[in-house]
DNA sequence: TGATTTTAATGATTTTTATCATTTTTTGTA
DNA sequence: TACAAAAAATGATAAAAATCATTAAAATCA
């Protein structure tokens, strides 16, 4: 898709303030890349010459630690923007995003997005943008603060069906390792996989391999918010 | 202070790209509210209705989850702008803002607020500050997920004394009680007890109630960062 | 100041979670 | 399809942290 009047996606996102020029003038200077599942698009540490556009695929925005460990902050799909913040701070980038499926992303250089910002509805929309990012950001904190890792879990397979939806059988839009799973809510990839199999048991959940369903997610709720002993 | 202009807060924080006239519209609508130590502030699931701008004293931002245990998020110190996360993306407050020592803050109409933002650099400042917030967020999610309490008490001294200092004979310029430190990291106050304990029997820090006064940094950040072990 | 309340400290115990070792299953691919 | 490699599952054990009970110290205030 060359012309960004015509992408469906700025619709859906903070570019759907920009006029007709504006998009005109992205469409000008950005470029369309693919990525294949695996890669990794963004890196830690490297300057910040861009935003992206996800176009398609999904994404996980993770950091390592001195060790190695992999902590997984957010997953981003198509219509997400990606890389807005190290251009308003002017700073190094501080997220890894890694290809979780093959990817399409356009590729808008960091001097033409800064240029889009003289639109002041832009602006709005992408304090808006960055404000729900940072209420996020917080709730995840206190729930991971406040939860024993059953309850995380608990608390993650409902956000993943909330925000990837699911398949006509039910299964939640995202392919995860029992080990990406864990490196969300910050425990060992064996817990994760013992909980899951509780919830089985239990039947609150089915899963086959890395597909899951939610089969009772009033339960699941209650799981996450310890409301439930045991 | 009753003019803006005349106040050294303001070249503090993102209001000093504002012009005198901005600055004398600021004055003309705000009002100085006074609290005591214990007072809160704001109240989560309470509609936004202004920003603060905080003149003197210190305060805490949390929540409390449905058991009533608190989660504090971070500190807030004279100078900071506080509220305008609701303010920009429109949704109630999500955070308690508690003096934890007497406060002074200007209140500031959110229509008020919103009319600074036809001023394109302060509406940068605002995208810089709010992504420097998330930024922090951000790290605070992979440090929580990944180290231990130990490690986490460890981080939390050095970050309290790089964001409030220290005083004359060297003790971190807040005073806190062991459950909000519990609080901060999210564990129970007999940990908090326990790990500080050992910390200074180790001579890593001193600490005399609720004066708290680090020695050795450089092994506190090895703690923290989890390169030393036991 | 002395009494009362709150906070801190310490010990014993239980629960949760991590770690390590091993087996089974799944996936990818030659 | 068979093989190798990776991921998942399971069990045993150790370590970390929570919880509960009690005592000691500090802060508050009448």
């Amino acid at each position: 898709m060359k012309n960004c009047n015509l992408c469906l996606i700025h619709q859906l996102n903070s570019f759907k303030t920009l006029s007709k020029k504006d998009l005109d003038f992205i469409s000008e200077h950005k470029k369309v890349l693919h990525f294949k599942k695996g890669d990794l698009i963004l890196e830690e540490g490297k300057p910040s010459r861009s935003v992206f556009c996800l176009m398609s695929g999904k994404g996980k925005l993770s950091k390592y630690n001195s060790s190695g460990k992999e902590q997984i902050i957010r997953f981003v799909k198509s219509g997400n923007l990606i890389g807005y913040r190290s251009v308003f701070n002017d700073e190094a980038i501080t997220l890894n995003l890694t290809a979780i499926e093959d990817v399409t992303a356009c590729v808008i250089p960091k001097d033409v997005y800064k240029n889009l910002l003289s639109n002041k509805d832009f602006t709005l929309e992408m304090l808006r943008l960055l404000s729900n990012d940072l209420k996020l950001a917080n709730s995840v904190i206190s729930h991971l603060a406040q939860h024993s890792v059953r309850e995380r879990l608990a608390e993650t397979l409902l956000h993943l069906e909330d925000v990837f939806g699911t398949d006509r059988e039910g299964h939640i839009n995202i392919l995860l390792s029992r080990e990406e799973l864990a490196n969300i809510i910050g425990t060992a990839s064996e817990s994760v996989i013992r909980i899951l199999s509780s919830f089985k048991k239990d039947g609150i959940i089915h899963s086959k391999a890395k597909k899951l369903k939610l089969i009772d997610k009033k339960r699941l709720y209650n799981i996450a918010e310890g409301l439930e002993p045991k």
